[in-house]
DNA sequence: CCTACATCATAAGCATCTTATATAAATTTG
DNA sequence: CAAATTTATATAAGATGCTTATGATGTAGG
């Protein structure tokens, strides 16, 4: 057992770990619970994310790592999205056995249209923020992205 | 049907309100599935959290509006947390039907064990950011709080 | 009181996850 | 190259946690 403290970061910066979580951990409570008007879960939304963001088909195994959901939730997932037409499956013909998973036009319908109903929520919210508020955001967008990006790769070699 | 443009903000701010919802969503998408010990669904942390923070014992029926799940939801959830210790009812003593809701140590003891988890994961990966960055979200953390709470605040309002 | 409402609990059903196992294609190996 | 192993996906059975509908009980107002 090892005990992580955070005073074993660097500390010639000002980013306190345990307020940054404490802080997104508000926001998140918030965020997700923004109502929208299509009921999908939260898995549904990542996975069509992840179609429409990824650049190009991907295999169900490719998709139950970036979604940290077992290999038969992705499956079952996709047998829904397919049926709803907001995927296809298709043959991958470089190996028989894989499956592509293709998002179809309706299926990026629905994460802009899911991203658009949050927007829509969080506009006036955001305009009764200061203006140093609102900037203080803004120079924080490309550190968040970043962190993300850097949290998905660590999650793809964290294979065991 | 009302359409909402961003050019509709006041438009002397640099903070694009769709490029923070991608980013949000973006984040989110890898924070929500940091793995954990602990097999805790998003509302029972939510709910554990809104107990420890919130100021002490609340209703049932606060809990549903914060929550934004169903009441038969919420009263399911008390009813397995109480099952394993992690909350109390108790009575109201100003309302014969209503029930008050009281975080035990070991509920405020799994609230924490998880932030850790995510301190945990989040640290090494903060680590890699330049200082600029870690300076940047250390800025953006009291704006974040401030809507999460704008957030909360009309939310209640919109109750119909 | 008696009606209306508020609060919580229960029931039944559904969606979505899990683990265990099956099927089939690709790869390794003797 | 055939048998054994591994990889990719599918299926089955069960658990969890949500929903809507309804019931039981306490409160409030004429």
């Amino acid at each position: 057992m090892y005990i992580w403290r955070v005073n074993d970061l660097p500390d010639d910066d000002d980013l306190d770990v345990d307020a940054f979580a404490t802080a997104i951990e508000s926001f998140n409570r918030f965020y997700i619970r923004l109502p929208t008007l299509e009921k999908l879960s939260f898995t549904t939304l990542s996975v069509l994310d992840t179609l429409a963001f990824g650049g190009g088909p991907m295999r169900l195994t490719d998709l139950t790592r970036t979604e940290q959901v077992s290999q038969p939730a992705i499956t079952q997932l996709i047998t829904r999205l397919e049926r709803d037409g907001l995927v296809e499956r298709g043959p991958d013909p470089s190996d028989g056995r894989a499956v592509l998973i293709h998002i179809t036009e309706a299926g990026r319908r629905i994460g802009r249209s899911r991203h658009d109903d949050r927007m829509r929520h969080l506009a006036p919210l955001v305009a009764q923020l200061t203006p140093e508020q609102r900037r203080a955001i803004a120079g924080a967008l490309p550190a968040l992205t970043r962190l993300a990006e850097l949290g998905r790769g660590s999650a793809k070699k964290a294979e065991s």
